[in-house]
DNA sequence: CCTACCGATCGGTAGG
DNA sequence: CCTACCGATCGGTAGG
C-alpha cells in the first residue's frame, strides 16, 4: 500500500479500550490526514468540482467549516492529495528500483517491476490519490500544475533507461518516448475499469502487459 | 472529421450576403447543434461540473436561460454531447469496416485501420465529443450511463474479431478480451497528451502503436 | 475544531 | 429565445 510509504507514523503504544482525548494525544496530523484521504476518495468517485468541502468534512466526520483548520482552500486539499499521493508513489517506486536483485536484472524484468509497482500505485486498496492527480489535474492552478509535473517526471525518468535499452536490444519495436506514453496510458487507463473483487489480478495483469508489449528477443 | 458524419446538414443554398433570419430559415436544429458544440468543448476543458450553464450560452451566443429552450437540463446536454459524439464515431468506424477493401484486408492491416479511426475519432479537429464520453461518464445517472454503455459496446464490439484472429495466428500475445483493455486505453490516453501542432502525426502515431502491439507473424 | 453566518454563483423557470 | 427572477448551495470566514 503505497499511501502508507510515506504516511504519518502511527501513534505510539497508549493503553487498550477506547482511545481518550487528552491533549498531549490530540496528534492533529491525524486529524488532518483523514481529511486527504476523505478527500481523496471523493474527488476520485465524484470528481474535484463536484465534490463539496461539505462532503469531506462529513466523511471526515467534522463540521462544514473544519477543513478550513486544516487548508487554505478546496484548492489546497487537492493538491494537497496530489502531492502525498505522488510521494508516495515515488518512494514506492525508488525501494523497488534500488534493490541489488532489481540493478541485476535483465531489462524485461526491470520493466515488469515498475509496470507492477505502478498497477499497485494505481490499484492498490485505499490509493485513491494517484488516481485523482490523473484525472484532477485540470483543477490545478499554473503553478500547483508546475510542481505536479515535475513529480511526474521524477517518476517517469525511472522509465526511459530500461526502454531505451529494450529498444536497442530490438525488445521494444517502438521509440522510447513514445513507447513510453502509450504503455502509460494502457496501465493508466486501468482505472477506469479494474475491478479488484472480479477478474485477472494485479500478477496477471502485469505479466500480460509486458507480453503485450515486449518481443522476445 | 467523425464529428460531422452525421451533424446537421447544411442549410440549402440562399442568397449571398449576410444571413438574414426569415421565419423559413430560422432552423433551431442549428441553434441546437452550437449549444451542443460548445459544451462539448466546455466540458471537455473544464470538465462538467465546473463548466456553467452560462458558459455555455455565452460561448453559443445566448442569454443565461436560453440553453434551456433547447434542453431540459445540463444533465440532458451532457447526454447529448455523449450520444452524438459516439453516433458519429460508430457511423465513421462502419463507413471504415464496411469497404470491400478492408474486408480483404489481414488481420494486421484490419487493426490497423480500426486504430488509425479510433484516432482520428479521438484527435481529430474539432472532436471534442468522445473525449467528454471518456472522461465525464460519471456525471451520468444510471439509465444514461446504460445507455453509452450500449453504444460503447457497440463501437467495441468490432475489434473483438480481429483480436482474436491475432491471438490466434500468435501475433498478439496476450488474450483479445485483455488486450482489448490495455490498447483502447493506451489509444484513449493520448487525448491527455497528444499535440496536434509538435510531434507525431496521427499516422506515425497509428504504425508506432501497431508496431508495439504486434508480432510479425 | 465548532457555531453562525455572508456573498456569490448556479441550475432552472415564468411569462412574454 | 430574452428578461427578470427564485431557491438552494457553496466556498470561505469571524469569533470563540
Amino acid at each position: 500500500m503505497p499511501d502508507q510509504v510515506l504516511s504519518a507514523p502511527e501513534t505510539p503504544k497508549r493503553p487498550r479500550g477506547r482511545p481518550r482525548k487528552t491533549l498531549d494525544e490530540r496528534d492533529d496530523g491525524n486529524r488532518r490526514h483523514d481529511l486527504l484521504k476523505a478527500a481523496a476518495q471523493l474527488f476520485r468517485r465524484k470528481g474535484f468540482a463536484a465534490t463539496t468541502t461539505r462532503d469531506i468534512a462529513a466523511a471526515a466526520g467534522m463540521q462544514s467549516g473544519s477543513p478550513f483548520y486544516h487548508f487554505k482552500s478546496k484548492d489546497a486539499l487537492l493538491f494537497a492529495v496530489m502531492e502525498e499521493g505522488m510521494q508516495s508513489a515515488l518512494a514506492r517506486q525508488r525501494l523497488v528500483v534500488e534493490t541489488p536483485a532489481h540493478r541485476a536484472a535483465s531489462p524485461v524484468e526491470q520493466l515488469r517491476t515498475l509496470v507492477r509497482c505502478h498497477f499497485d500505485v494505481l490499484l492498490g486498496p485505499g490509493n485513491d490519490f494517484v488516481p485523482v492527480m490523473l484525472y484532477e489535474s485540470r483543477s490545478l492552478n499554473t503553478r500547483q500544475r508546475k510542481q505536479v509535473a515535475q513529480l511526474i517526471a521524477a517518476y517517469e525518468s525511472l522509465w526511459m533507461p530500461v526502454l531505451v535499452a529494450l529498444e536497442k536490444s530490438g525488445q521494444l519495436r517502438a521509440p522510447a518516448p513514445l513507447a513510453r506514453l502509450l504503455i502509460l496510458g494502457a496501465l493508466n487507463w486501468s482505472v477506469q475499469w479494474f475491478d479488484a473483487k472480479k477478474g485477472a489480478s494485479v500478477a496477471t495483469l502485469t505479466d500480460t502487459a509486458i507480453a503485450l508489449f515486449i518481443k522476445e528477443s
